[in-house]
DNA sequence: CGACACTTTGACTGTAGTCAATGTAAGTGG
DNA sequence: CCACTTACATTGACTACAGTCAAAGTGTCG
């Protein structure tokens, strides 16, 4: 008679298992294995606003899940013009797999904490579970979907448009990490993470462009700036509506 | 004594090996094995320019590699704005892989040549060869890569500098499959496959106002147009100084 | 308090959009 | 072959949306 062992993997406890975003992160898809293996390569590290994540100039040797906060992938011309190309928010994940350099640089746009695998590390890994592979392409499917919407609005959209489709955006996010309050009649508040300079570079406006339109959707009454941070939406429909230059 | 016999696959001619695009195509990156299962799925069509190829209105059952011609991938808003997202080149894979519906529309510029795979024979492929998959991945990736390139563009360039962009970009794409022709003094010639419609949609302007780019750059001689399609680069690094809003 | 960073507001400008007319080329049918 | 149509492109005059430049306002921190 034989006594039947678990495997160790199978029965030890790990990080992952509390961790913050373990049901929208890439790591939900995973099996009990490859969430072992992962949490084995996995390391924590922080980054307060303002930090520069990844950068264009120096070689990259991590890749990484977003716990909390946000972070900007940011692009840069020769003459100084910026465009943030992406917004990273908890359970986004952070890395250009398979690169020979990279094209953009990541800074923390609010206070961060991530989860890092090394380079080599976590594309071994990659190459080891096909699995883990098919998750990260899927992943990199839904960035291509989003960055085609997002070329919709930069081509297409107003400056109206383009505010409110932004704050749409945040909301949508800021509720799928739970940081955000749901108001009666529809309505809910965040906090905006983004400065209004980081808010232009994504929409391709000026500074001055995004305060007026955020002053606009104030005075008539979509939405109520509290300070310059917070945002209060009164009516989600109208934001959307507003967001769709359904200017009743 | 016993005689070696070659499993067949490794010794019949296939149809791909004569393709005019295996070299450059996802294709090129896989094994004979594959190479033939591929093959075997594979079925030739044509479409006239300016057939639907994929519409967000119907489901979509295959997925193709374009063979010959150029194809636009559209985005259309409810309210009529349209934008081209994506711009595809002989050797471009065309469809969505893993998606439950199609989000664009898929249109011929020029008259195609497209080798299709069905959908369900071809995701099969995919989780049978996780190479085929990571082939597949990667040029996600680089779609990815030059989308975000493309919002930098649409977001922060003027309109002369995404003008001169776009030739520049068919430029490069027309000489990898061999269309233009190199002329002395480092210009090249090519045959421009978008109408002015199609720029304006691409590069977020309106028809009169790429067609003034397209005379102010034939004035300042870096374009020279024989016809409306047709056109002449006398010096490459003059365009690509125009592009980036070096105006001299 | 002052210094600093960020935001808002105002006045003015300029780039690209709108509207309209004209030009060009290819295709059709008498 | 020539009028006619149709589709696409160019050009012009004017407009408007967003950008620029400048000043004032707000909030935070030492």
């Amino acid at each position: 008679m034989t006594i039947k062992v678990e495997p160790q993997h199978l029965t030890t406890i790990l990080s992952c298992d509390s961790c913050a975003v373990r049901h929208h992160a890439v790591c939900g898809a995973l099996n009990r294995e490859e969430i072992t293996q992962l949490n084995g390569i996995a390391t924590r590290r922080k980054y307060k606003r303002g930090q520069v994540i990844m950068s264009d100039q120096m070689p990259v040797d991590f890749f990484c899940n977003i716990v909390s906060g946000v972070i900007k992938l940011n692009k840069t011309s020769e003459d100084g013009r910026q465009s943030i190309v992406g917004l990273l928010f908890p359970s986004d994940f952070l890395g250009r797999l398979f690169a020979t350099k990279n094209e953009y640089f990541a800074e923390a746009i609010t206070d961060v904490d991530v989860c890092c695998f090394p380079n080599t590390k976590f594309e071994k890994l990659v190459r080891k579970y096909e699995n883990l592979e098919h998750v990260l392409f899927e992943n990199t499917l839904n960035e291509l979907d989003c960055a085609r919407e997002w070329m919709f609005l930069l081509g297409r959209r107003t400056a109206a448009e383009k505010v409110a489709h932004l704050l749409l955006l945040i909301s949508k996010r800021a509720a799928m990490v739970g940081c955000n309050h749901a108001t009666p009649h529809g309505g809910t508040s965040f906090e905006l993470p983004l400065s209004r300079a980081d808010i232009a570079d994504y929409l391709g406006l000026t500074i001055e462009t995004v305060s007026r339109q955020m002053t606009g959707l104030k005075k008539s009454g979509v939405i109520d700036l509290t300070d310059q941070r917070h945002i209060i939406v009164r009516d989600l429909a109208e934001l959307e509506a507003a967001a769709n230059q359904q200017v009743q």
